[in-house]
DNA sequence: CGTTATGTTGAGCTCCCTCAAGGTTGGTGG
DNA sequence: CCACCAACCTTGAGGGAGCTCAACATAACG
């Protein structure tokens, strides 16, 4: 089994040729190939690496720049009154981080990697230099509406959904917006299998309950969806089951993407 | 006493002449009067009325114009797979709707009049011609991380706070983003006056609690913070306490608008 | 002046939080 | 190679915030 996961895993689009986003745009999002070899190379460029658990962006210092997560997942958090923290944005490999930044205002929320983060840099005036490519520019915006999607996304999902549902929404949207980046891969049996660098913690703060709830209801999970999590790796044994539990409707993530690429992949 | 209220209230600009949006962005945004003026004409072009409870925006069809409200109140929702639905945004007078249109998007939400909305419309080819408006073009993409930002309180707040908090926290929103429309007057005695059509089903919805629950709630802030809620109208009697009591910092509205000016308002 | 929407209050129940105590894993140094 | 330590995961018990159901009061409205 692990001879299995692991040359499936690497089957993923090696981040030094094609990276997570430029996969997504094409398949995704109507980008022409020339387009997307055209921003793999400003982000080829322009690298860094963060280490687990530093920001990627501080709180209340602006940029004048976004990051695109090359490899590796970040997250998005609020500090709250009370000291506490809420994690409010998930970023994958491919994602954009802080697209706000464009306009050089400081950030109410801070970006931590969770696991070593690459990410790439374009700064405020190659992102307009990028007009000249009009479908990659648009894509790009409409990357930053698909995150404001998701945010309402969420809002109403704890506002709504008791835990399990939220909880098992959380793992329908990360499996499927990995997928758009070809980052989740099918098993034998059926099961979809991804590589997820997020403990128990970080998916209960994300999900609004507490971490032994968490625990609990990932357990729930694993009974009737044949959830596994190990090894930094989730495994959902059976996703139509678990997206029917949960009423998960992918389509505030794909946009306007041509809809049948999206059903097929998910029939 | 009303006759002090109704006073008050009608000192605030009138539509017709300053929109509520002008007057954010010229005192709250740096857009010059000029800018504003030109804004506004444009919005009196073209302008329409919503009645309560019909769509402003519906859901899935996709649009390539932004609404601008100039009167009345309107809300975003998101129906769930139960059929219940969720407030997942407010929109008062002076915001813009769904600035996500102009890329042409479908819809993921739709958007509803509470009261009688009288609203502007700006193509998003009136929108790009606004390019020879720097500052103003950049202050409604301001408006538009500003609604970023908060979606993302909003979730933050409903993921950690208790109903109290919770829906303290929603009126000092509502309070400052009134107040930054010139929409939100100082009382005798130090209390904050403003319109509000939402009932209390609309609060409760909005900071995901039952209808019943939110009564309990208000009549709890009435005791505490001397908080009405009458005839459509909200008064906050001592606003600091309830800021203080849920946590509220108003930067994730304010951005980078001169902090002076904000502070000096609710010094 | 009935009718409908909204506000108000009570009682019971349940989901989930909190606190507490292990257990398991992976990394680090002797 | 083993001892140790620090995260992380797991399970249990008790309590409370808020939901649901049910009834009624009040206000808005033609």
């Amino acid at each position: 089994m692990p001879d299995l996961v692991d040359t499936l895993v690497n089957e993923r689009p090696s981040a030094l040729q094609t990276s997570f986003l430029a996969h997504k745009l094409v398949a995704h999002r109507n980008v022409h190939d020339a387009d997307a070899r055209h921003l793999d190379t400003i982000l080829r460029r322009n690298q860094r690496t963060v280490e687990p658990g530093t920001p990627l962006m501080e709180l209340g210092s602006p940029h004048s720049e976004i990051h695109i997560i090359l490899e590796g997942w970040a997250l998005r958090r609020k500090i709250m009154p009370g000291g506490a923290s809420q994690i409010v944005a998930l970023h994958l490999p491919g994602d954009i981080c802080e697209f706000n930044a464009v306009l050089g205002t400081a950030s109410d929320t801070e970006t931590i990697a969770v696991d070593r983060v690459r990410a790439g840099t374009i700064s405020a005036r190659a992102l307009n230099e990028l007009a000249t490519h009009p479908r990659l520019s648009r894509a790009l915006w409409l990357e930053a509406m698909a995150s404001g999607s998701i945010q309402r996304q969420w809002f109403a999902n704890i506002a709504c959904a008791n835990a399990a549902s939220r909880m098992a929404h959380l793992l329908c949207e990360l499996e499927l917006r990995l997928d758009l980046m070809g980052a989740s891969q099918t098993q034998r049996g059926g099961g979809r299998l991804f590589a997820c660098p997020l403990t128990q913690m970080h998916l209960g703060n994300a999900a609004a309950m507490s971490v032994e709830h968490a625990n609990r209801t990932l357990a729930q999970l694993r009974r009737q969806f044949g959830l596994v999590a190990r090894n930094g790796q989730i495994e959902i044994g059976d996703l139509p089951a678990l997206q029917a539990f949960c009423g998960f409707d992918g389509s505030y993530i794909a946009l306007e993407t041509n809809n049948r690429a999206l059903a097929m992949a998910h029939n």
